[in-house]
DNA sequence: CGGCCATTTGAGTCTGGTCAACACAGGTGG
DNA sequence: CCACCTGTGTTGACCAGACTCAAATGGCCG
């Protein structure tokens, strides 16, 4: 497995999310291969998901087959839980991952019958629509280098600042995220090791270390 | 004034919205003179806006002054109201602009004093990730003749269609909401126009007629 | 009329995309 | 154990779409 395992609870940021998808609110577990699609754009949200272990991509299509990656999952995000009826995206498997299973029905319930409930869904969708409004100048305004930077940084911090950072995803899956070329990642990425920015770490190009935070900071503009 | 000036309400879709903004909420007015600030990014978020007539648009900045602009505002629209404490974006004047003011604390009493009211608060938000989550891939993935073939259809849809469309805002606001360069925008509008496209009409360039919405759907891909 | 601003258009440049070759790890099967 | 294949990543050469810089146009307003 390439990203290490941790525990579902996140630092600092979680708050009220806690209480809305703790205990026994998940019934069943179930487990995606590599590749595979949990659910697609425009069907139905019949259920909503916890990861427990992998990771998971959320993107949209352009009928020529472009892709924009919306945003990675990581253990311990909510994924699926839409306002609407239907997915807004699809939803695919980077690696194998293991996800804690509810039903919307069911979870909506379960916050309408709570304390702050409706609050710490509009907390949730709050956190969803700040990430799109910094990705959305990270898109329209910067550099190969200043996304790739940014990209490092933000898995940095969702993994509590390791050591040594496993990415569980492919350089394209990185581009499609950043509005790149896969060979532009991997370019901007051979930069950032000239420039002493950071290191691979073994013989996967998918483990690495972060040996200045504060230049790739200065880099994100 | 060059943007139509339409009711406040509009269609389909504002529902909910309605029921929250409507009525006795707004307790006075204010008019904005084309390019004044309305609010800065990191100010703390005392009120609530609702325009009455002319545009607004709000936007976040790199150090170096890279622009992106996140939405325009036009009549009827809300704006301003953050479930945070802090305004996330700067918001500014396009034109000449009218807005209705009441305060954050005013505006979520009276939501948490009414039946669906934090749903209405909800599906707002909901809104704005949708149009984020849209933006994104047009960001990421779409050529500048593509990008600028869907602001036009957005524009035209949200001034319901019109005869004529009246553009509040310049080349270079455009060229920010779009990630592109004002040089950009101005030819690929020359070349939608050689396409049959469109046509301006008057004077200014900031009036123009859709041709062939057709053709512009297609090429918003 | 003259100055200012917005816009268009042209010429040249450059960042990032495209196409291609190569390296290398990991898995498969003889 | 090794040959082979596949998937992933890196790198180079070249190309193209968008950017930069510059000039010209035309509306608007004092």
């Amino acid at each position: 497995m390439l990203i290490r395992t941790r525990t579902v609870s996140r630092p600092a940021d979680d708050g009220q999310l806690e209480a809305l998808v703790g205990e026994r609110v998940f019934c069943s577990e179930f487990t995606y291969r590599r590749g595979t699609e949990v659910f697609g754009e425009g069907e139905e949200a019949e259920y909503v998901y916890q990861i427990v272990s992998g990771a998971i991509r959320t993107y949209k299509l352009l009928c020529d087959g472009r892709r924009q990656i919306n945003s990675f999952h990581l253990p311990g995000d909510l994924f699926g839980l839409e306002n609407g009826a239907v997915h807004r995206f699809t939803a695919e498997a980077v690696i194998q991952t293991k996800v804690r299973i509810t039903s919307r029905r069911h979870l909506l319930d379960r916050i309408e019958h709570q304390e702050a409930g409706q609050a710490s869904l509009l907390t949730l969708v709050t956190r969803n629509l700040q990430h799109a409004e910094n990705h959305m100048l990270l898109l329209g305004r910067k550099t190969s280098v200043e996304k790739v930077a940014a990209f490092l940084l933000e898995m940095d911090r969702r993994q509590d600042h390791p050591d040594v950072m496993s990415l569980p995803m492919s350089r394209r899956d990185i581009a499609d995220y950043l509005g790149l070329t896969l060979e532009t990642v991997s370019r901007a990425l051979s930069t950032l090791r000239d420039d002493n920015m950071l290191r691979f770490d073994g013989q996967t190009q998918r483990q690495l270390v972060l040996l200045d935070r504060e230049g790739l900071a200065q880099l994100d503009a």
